[in-house]
DNA sequence: AAATATATATAAGTATCTTATATATAAACA
DNA sequence: TGTTTATATATAAGATACTTATATATATTT
């Protein structure tokens, strides 16, 4: 699995890329669907996540509509039309950073020249 | 340039990296480096820098050696033979990573099926 | 003369995550 | 029948990696 450390700051872009894709989510099937994507690489735990979703809401991001399946409630979460300028900023934020962090692994840095 | 949250955790194996292709190297010219190759997206700060070289040299993986170049001091900093593994591993860790971060902006999350 | 670039260093504060804990139902297994 | 695993949300304590601010000092540029 992925170091943990890496993650930090990482999360937060990374729920709302799902929700903005996938739609509605409840937070159980967020944690699966990371895990299944990241195949095992990233856990996101409840401890994290969360935390995170009712930040998300409470910021007007994200909006809650509960449900009752199986007995069992769900909670989904869905980007709100405030908040979807916000999400797609933070995703875009997010995808420019891979970008750059790739920049490390090339050859010579991607750099023209060397710097003796 | 990228959000701060997002550098958590990248700033000690980015390190390693420029020390392990590049070899001896001091503080200050780390911070260009990283500033030159992420095109001023990475801002490597003096505060996050010195912690982690410290902590590094304290850890043996990496060792100094002090030079006085026009009244300044410098301190080089480089990996020792005896951080080199773990030093490979913890960049290993990070490629891997971003392979990982990549995947989240696939079509369909490069996932076969959907899971509606 | 002042501002910028070069060079290292530390301390206080913030924020994000991990780990542990709590609660509850359903399904699978032995 | 009883135990474990899966499903589902929630919070609190603790760790730690950063940011921001500050300190010191020389060389170069304006």
């Amino acid at each position: 699995m992925a170091s943990n450390d890496l993650l930090k700051g990482m999360l937060k872009p990374i729920i709302l890329k799902l929700l903005f894709e996938k739609g509605p989510m409840y937070g159980y099937e967020i944690t699966q669907l990371v895990k299944e994507i990241s195949a095992g690489e990233i856990e996101l735990t409840f401890g994290a996540l969360y935390p995170i979703l009712h930040k998300l809401e409470q910021e007007g991001i994200v909006q809650t509509e509960s449900e009752v399946i199986n007995n069992r409630n769900r909670i989904y979460y869905s980007i709100t039309p405030k908040g979807n300028s916000l999400a797609q900023e933070k995703i875009a934020e997010l995808e420019e950073f891979v970008k750059t962090l790739k920049i490390f692994f090339k050859p010579n840095f991607g750099l023209k020249f060397s710097h003796a």
